[in-house]
DNA sequence: GCGACGCTTCGGCGCCGGCCGCAATGTGCG
DNA sequence: CGCACATTGCGGCCGGCGCCGAAGCGTCGC
């Protein structure tokens, strides 16, 4: 009588509403979602793994994730790298899941937020250093004239020796794997270096303890060792680097 | 090889994650709180109506809502009102209705926060005056002696001779319908003046112009001759009554 | 070039969930 | 007291969606 009758069309707002919510509605797309809440770029199949899924059915989510704008994608050679669309996506999302009845856990958030960080800060991607750090290192070299931005990357002549001296020898360039390459820092935004040397001196920074995995995840810490090494050899303040994280962190 | 993998256990995150999206997840009940958006108590009838289904439809749909915590319930008579349970679901709401790709109306969430705001401040409820108008004339009868609350409301001889000075006769008590009776306002949590003493005051309002009607729902404004009135008759400022709700208002 | 690997597409299967109609219950009102 | 009305519970139907396996394609690395 006197209310207003708006029969049964949809309106946008309506299926933007059911649009976010069914995709996020499955066990599996949710899972995916909550995993990426850690700031990472999975791929397809770790994805997959993770979730107890066949990959074809991670893949079918992921086209669906992609396409409805939670999910942004890349491709790199044979993998399909995602992560959160945007920040706005991570914050919902936490929203949504802290929203349980229940009550729980209070701090959770706080631990995703931390555990996000800390990926921010130092991580492993594939097989080379990544994170603040990772760029950090590209950073360093190639403003010691050991590196050179062209299309790609590319060790100078005062690069091989760096690298001889640091790690022993020179990294082989077995089959079509270059010594360096650039790959973008999903943190970051910005190059990190990838190849043969990035491989090489991720492995040297991890035996000789300059770094440490965190758990079974590819979240790093840098110890006492590393601080020293990578001031003295590329100039780089760890300290800072964690300090500056906390000015411009997360959202 | 190197990722963390949980096997197939769902995480508390998780089931509250699509718990909580699989409730949004359907466009009925995306219709039901998209409605409710407005701040106002709505019946399962109405909201069954708007959104073009069965009764019994409907009804599966709200006892889901109010079992996740998504709706609040209360039953009066013969009617089941409903309304968003936490100002917290209702932003979590406008944020994911917000979230369309198209972005194509970006002031709707303005939009509807003002519909919302000038629900909370006037509007009729069922036949009477509710809000935080219809909550200031509930206080200012009971502050000026002319209305008792006991259990449930009660007009005093003084309140009797104010109503038939106000309306030029006193309202009848038509079967059970009592002269006064309380009514709980949905958005202040605090009784409202219903009865025959309520429908009247407020078709004696609309009459004189003291409220108007917005568009065709429920939400009400006031004019010049309103405030004057109400400031005359009951010692209500409605310009202070406006502002006290920009300060303690919406989330 | 060749095998291995990651990912994608395509049918097909099975189940969950939304919808309705009908009957039952409880309340308001004359 | 009896009718009208709002709401609820129960089957039953049906469409949609998640899941997998098999096959195909592109990339990586020797």
């Amino acid at each position: 009588m006197c209310g207003a009758h708006d029969g049964r069309v949809a309106s946008d707002s309506q299926i933007a509403l059911t649009r976010l919510a069914g995709l996020l509605a499955d066990g599996t797309r949710a899972a995916f979602c909550l995993a990426l809440l850690d700031g990472r770029a999975w791929t397809a199949g770790e994805l997959a793994r993770h979730a107890g899924v066949a990959p074809s059915t991670a893949s079918e989510h992921l086209s669906r994730l992609v396409a409805g704008g939670v999910l942004a994608e890349e491709h790199q050679g044979r993998h399909r790298y995602v992560r959160l669309a945007d920040p706005a996506v991570a914050q919902l999302i936490e929203d949504m899941a802290a929203h349980g009845p229940p009550a729980n856990s209070p701090p959770g958030t706080l631990r995703v937020a931390g555990a996000r960080r800390a990926l921010a800060f130092a991580r492993t991607c594939y097989d080379h250093l990544a994170g603040r750090l990772g760029v950090a290192v590209a950073d360093g070299l190639s403003g010691h004239g050991l590196l050179e931005r062209r299309t790609g990357f590319a060790f100078t002549e005062a690069g091989t020796s760096w690298l001889e001296d640091v790690l022993g020898s020179l990294p082989g360039t077995t089959g079509r794997r270059p010594l360096a390459r650039q790959c973008l820092d999903w943190t970051e935004r910005r190059p990190h270096l990838a190849g043969t040397a990035g491989a090489a001196l991720c492995r040297h920074a991890l035996d000789q303890g300059w770094v440490a995995r965190i758990g079974s995840g590819r979240a790093l810490v840098v110890g006492p060792a590393g601080a020293e090494a990578f001031s003295r050899l590329l100039n780089i303040d760890v300290a800072a680097l964690r300090l500056s994280l906390d000015d411009g962190g997360g959202t």
